[in-house]
DNA sequence: TACCTCCTCAAAGAATCTCTTGAATAATTG
DNA sequence: CAATTATTCAAGAGATTCTTTGAGGAGGTA
């Protein structure tokens, strides 16, 4: 009890786990595999890499223990293994903003200037769809939204947002989310409703953060 | 804004925090600074390795922004750069406990069978201890009770505990702590209290986790 | 059964990481 | 100013990681 090797190997242990973290293309994955789960050939088309590559990296995932799968027909699909994953992401994304240097720069060189882009906490966004003074809007694509979204939004996927804005509601600030706050998708939609003359702002991260704080959700397809 | 690169770069820069803490001595080194800062020489027996590779482990920490240093005559003194990097190591730890599958089997090899050792949690603690029903015991070393504890818990490190047990006020359940749920020093006291016949438990994780949960503590040496 | 789809595995080269050794540096002290 | 103390730096050996390529499953379908 308490000797240094045995100590060693604990500590390796956790460092495990933040290995499997410690690849952006690992953490592209997770932060996808947070809205719900995804087969592999998906995955590898979200991230950009080959197939057997993604495959690599989803291995060196689940054996850290942070995914799980399961099968259907000739599809694997993989899923975060709890929400604790999520909240670890979440973590690691706070610290990093807050404290790595260069996170602002290279968010802002992908995300675009944010100067003119407003936010609205979870919180307040809470109290003024419980008070029906915004329309929500879930700009992520339809499967994400089916695995779970905000309760009360609308699926306007960002790819063909701008053909369906016509049956947005009129006279009603628009609020747009998406995967969390490092996904373009609601930046895009924000700049495109604005554009066209709404009032819209985006909701500072995402439906995960938004599930985690216990806030009113709902799974399924648009009724 | 929102090309591949660009995302490719930012999630690398995630990574990069996650890299920072994907080795077990820098695990060990953010574990003890979480109690409070400490010199290169002191960490470097505290994880058992050398100098130079106990700074060299520094500075990748430093170069990922978790930790930050501040001279004082001849020493550099090292500590978290905010209590977001001690809440990340936390989610760290819990996911590693409840899915990487031999965490448990290792932290049973370092810290011995846990079976017959009554733990206590925080919330628990804190009504308790309001009551005036256990008197608290911080077994870490005095420099780290220094830097902060829970209020009103006498020091009483490990190392000398045994010749100390005479000072602690009879008839009332003790309550130990130490840096957190892996660390082996409020065990080692609570077996050696229950040896000698007094009824004692541990809390659940330690100093850290209760400053973060913005229940009560104290600053400074004994009063 | 043969074939198809989806995914995993093995090998290999380039790049990166860990830790040791010994020298260099910065601030303090005599 | 030289000596001392505490820390960092540089170089290098050995291990590990990432990615690509092409082959090898496992399960489902005709």
């Amino acid at each position: 009890m308490g000797d240094r090797d045995a100590k060693d190997a604990l500590f390796d242990g956790f460092a495990e786990v933040a290995k499997a973290l410690a690849n952006g293309r690992r953490a592209e994955i997770v932060d996808v595999l947070a809205q719900g789960e995804r087969h592999v050939e998906d995955l590898a088309d979200e991230i950009d890499q080959s197939v057997a590559n993604t495959s690599f990296h989803l291995r060196a995932l689940a054996a850290a223990g942070l995914v799980v799968t399961r099968r259907e027909r000739t599809r694997i699909y993989y899923r975060l293994a709890s929400e604790r994953v999520g909240a670890l992401w979440e973590a690691l994304r706070d610290v990093s903003a807050a404290h790595h240097g260069r996170i602002d720069d290279l968010a802002r060189a992908y995300l675009g200037e944010r100067d003119e882009l407003e936010q609205i906490t979870r919180d307040e966004l809470a109290l003024r769809l419980d008070a029906g003074e915004v329309i929500v809007v879930d700009v992520r694509p339809e499967v994400e939204f089916a695995a779970g979204h905000i309760a009360g939004a609308l699926s306007m996927p960002i790819d063909g947002l701008g053909r369906r804005l016509r049956h947005l509601p009129e006279g009603i600030e628009v609020v747009a989310y998406c995967r969390g706050p490092y996904c373009v998708f609601a930046d895009e939609a924000v700049r495109l409703l604005r554009r066209r003359g709404r009032a819209a702002r985006r909701l500072e991260d995402g439906f995960p953060e938004w599930r985690r704080s216990a806030l009113p959700f709902e799974i399924g397809v648009a009724s």
